[in-house]
Formats: structure tokens, C-alpha cells, sequence
DNA sequence: CGGTATATGTAGGCAGACAACATGTGAATC
DNA sequence: GATTCACATGTTGTCTGCCTACATATACCG
């Protein structure tokens, strides 16, 4: 997959992660390996600071816990964020009909 | 639409625009509004040089007609671009179908 | 003559994902 | 006891590439 075609979509990507469940920042990216059947790997230069800009929006909270002797930083939804997740689900619908309305079907039958 | 959601789909856009036909630059603007239901409004600065782009690369060719007393710049797929559309379809189902197996289902059934 | 649709293009900005780097623990291996 | 791997978090700097704003020119309508 070409790196630039998350973009716009890590948000609803790592909201989506967290719906239902609070994760850790490794466990999401193993969680979204899983979940995308390997196609997602994205490195902790992308989830960590995506984090911390989920938080500042208000759309995640974080508290620490120590697991086996090591820090873990917890994340889970705010309230805001599970509004925010919705918006992105409808987003994400809305992105996908606009592009297949365009790509699908191959040759254009209008050609004259 | 967020803007910068179309990161990295915007040659499979132009690409499969081209399909089967010659466009100039404004009319493919016009095909993609069409084609998206609207959703779809790329400026003038987002469309063009991402045709010369794609002319570099080799996968689109161009030629300049005088239509009405109007010049346009008529662009058309190469083979290689064809090849490239053909490209395009099969990555962004690929990516559809990883974000969607994150994004899909709601919240997770596997929560301890 | 002015405004709108048609038509093409450039310059500069900026968000945001990524690569590379830096740090530390626990468990297994040798 | 040393090495190596899995676990776990983070920062810095870069670079892609889409967008905003601007600039230009013709045809047509009023």
C-alpha cells in the first residue's frame, strides 16, 4: 500500500481501535495489524504522536499502568470521541461512494 | 469531505477519469463532480499540475486543440497508464478493505 | 463595457504521516 | 553474565503533495 493513503483516515483508524475497549499504544498498532489482515503497519512514529494529538483534542483520555515492571500508557474514548468516531464512520462512507462513484465500472459508456 | 482525504487517490481519480476517453483538464473537473454526486470539487491547482505529473511519468500523453477560439490541453491514458488504472483499482481495494475491517462492526465482541 | 463561463497555469504554504533515532525493562538464549 | 529479542514509549526532522491564492486570456451575453 502506497504510505500516503492513510492519510486523513489514521483518526478514525485509531478511534475505531478504541471503541469499546481501552488499549495501550503497542497494542493498538498489533490490534490493527490483526484487524487489517496485516495490510496496516504502522510505525510508533505515527501512532504515538497521533495519540498525543488525539488527547489534546479531547477525543481520547490516557492514564498510566504498570504491567509486568513496565509503563504502560492506557488509552481509551472520551465522549467526545465516540461522536467524533461516528462523524469519521459517516466520513469514511461518504469518501468511499465518492471515489467508487468515479472509479467503478471501468470504460465510460457516454463516450461518444 | 476533509480535505486531505484524497491524499494519495487522486491519479486513481484521474486516472480512471480518462477511461476510455480524451478529456481536457476543466472538463475532467466537471466528470469528477459529475461522476461523485458533487462531493467531488478539485481546484483548478490540485488538478492540473497532477496532470503534468502523470505526463511525466509517462501515463498520461497530451495535445493542444483550439476549440471555439479556446485552447485546451487534451490529455489521454497511455499504456502504461492504462496499466497504472488497472494498479490503481486493485490498491484501493486493498485499502479499503484494510481500513474497513478496522473501521467496520462497532465496538469489539472479544473485550475481556 | 462589464460580468460570467470557459480554460490553463504558477507560487507558496502547510498538515501530517513517516524514517530514523533514543531509551528502558523483562525474558529467553547461549 | 552477556547477548538478543519482544515489549513499550517517545522525539526530531523530513518530504510528499494537496490546497489557497493569484495570474492570464478568450468567448458570450447583456
Amino acid at each position: 500500500m502506497k504510505p500516503d493513503a492513510l492519510r486523513g483516515h489514521l483518526d478514525a483508524l485509531l478511534l475505531a481501535t478504541l471503541d469499546g475497549r481501552q488499549l495501550h499504544g503497542y497494542a493498538i498498532i498489533e490490534a490493527l495489524q490483526l484487524r487489517s489482515g496485516g495490510a496496516l503497519d504502522l510505525p510508533t512514529g505515527t501512532v504515538y504522536p497521533a495519540l498525543r494529538r488525539l488527547e489534546t483534542a479531547g477525543l481520547v483520555s490516557s492514564e498510566w499502568s504498570t504491567v509486568g515492571g513496565r509503563q504502560r500508557r492506557t488509552y481509551r474514548l472520551t465522549k467526545a470521541g465516540q461522536r467524533a468516531l461516528a462523524a469519521e464512520r459517516t466520513a469514511w462512507r461518504e469518501f468511499t461512494a465518492a471515489i467508487e462513484g468515479v472509479l467503478g465500472g471501468g470504460p465510460w459508456p457516454e463516450q461518444a
